[in-house]
DNA sequence: TTATTAATTTATAATCATTATAAATAGTGT
DNA sequence: ACACTATTTATAATGATTATAAATTAATAA
């Protein structure tokens, strides 16, 4: 079984144990997220799956990210203006954003545990979690000389 | 001179050597961001400020807050669904946020480059910049139990 | 297997923050 | 005060996301 396999049987067992329906839908957008690497938008994920489903709705692809999200399955990473992007929950990491062409990358860094400790000292506030992101340009964008565009 | 009329005067500095014309909306928009704590959205300036132009358009207070953000007067801190917040810019420093009630309490922490060099080797993207936010309860939410909302 | 029932999907409209447009107004240097 | 142009205003448009209600379907038990 592969990794992909290892992970879609777990999302689904997960469904399953919280009381949500398995529907050929929920299936193909987990399977979706599982596989892609480009933080997929909810559009990203209707365009990819509307040839298999032609009668699919944009509303289903964004009921059922929340449905993942609400179950722990999903991340969302919001940002202003633009639309959110959707990551398959594996295990922590952070992004690196590309400024030129949007490009988000993954990495591992050992926990800010301090930084929450510290902020939590300093504003008496209960910590539950943080954000990091990195922003800069991706080799790909600075080899073409690319300016910031978002 | 008052910490914030000179953050005033050196606002105006800026935007008269950046060639931007000072109009009192403009100068008014400054001064309610330079005195406020609460991190405003566009909205809050506009209610804020409506008062005093019966006249002024919301228009007016989202372009005057992008050209702030475009000589580097004013942070914008952007989130999903909800309204951008935005914070007059005096030094770098990190937001601790209410999940509960949204709150955002600024708090400062000693450079996280560390962090940047790593994701720079590991990614081979070119850094700009970063940004942190820590989540949790505020002391006011904990005291009343809330539970979290946004 | 079939019937039952509530969850889900679909189609569509609504919402809301933000941006675009164009005409009216006003700041700045002369 | 004048001329030039940036800015403001009023309004419409955009676009991501959510709400609604009717039609469909997954899950469960008889
Ligand atoms: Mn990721
Ligand atoms: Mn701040
Ligand atoms: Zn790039
Ligand atoms: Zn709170």
């Amino acid at each position: 079984m592969t990794m992909s396999e290892m992970h879609l049987k777990d999302a689904l067992d997960t469904l399953k144990t919280t009381g949500v329906r398995i529907t050929p839908q929920r299936h193909a957008i987990l399977e979706y997220l599982i596989q892609s690497m480009i933080h997929p938008t909810a559009d990203d994920i209707y365009k990819a799956l509307c040839g298999k489903f032609p009668n699919m709705s944009v509303a289903t692809v964004y009921n059922n990210l929340r449905v993942f999200r609400e179950v722990g399955l999903v991340k969302e990473l919001t940002y202003g203006d633009a639309a959110s992007r959707f990551d398959f929950v594996t295990g922590d990491h952070y992004h690196m954003i590309c400024e030129c062409c949007g490009k988000i990358v993954d990495f591992h860094y050992p926990g800010l545990n301090e930084v929450e400790q510290f902020a939590s000292q300093v504003t008496g506030f209960e910590v539950n979690s943080h954000r990091l992101e990195v922003y800069g340009t991706c080799p790909e964008c600075v080899a073409v000389g690319g300016k910031k565009v978002q």
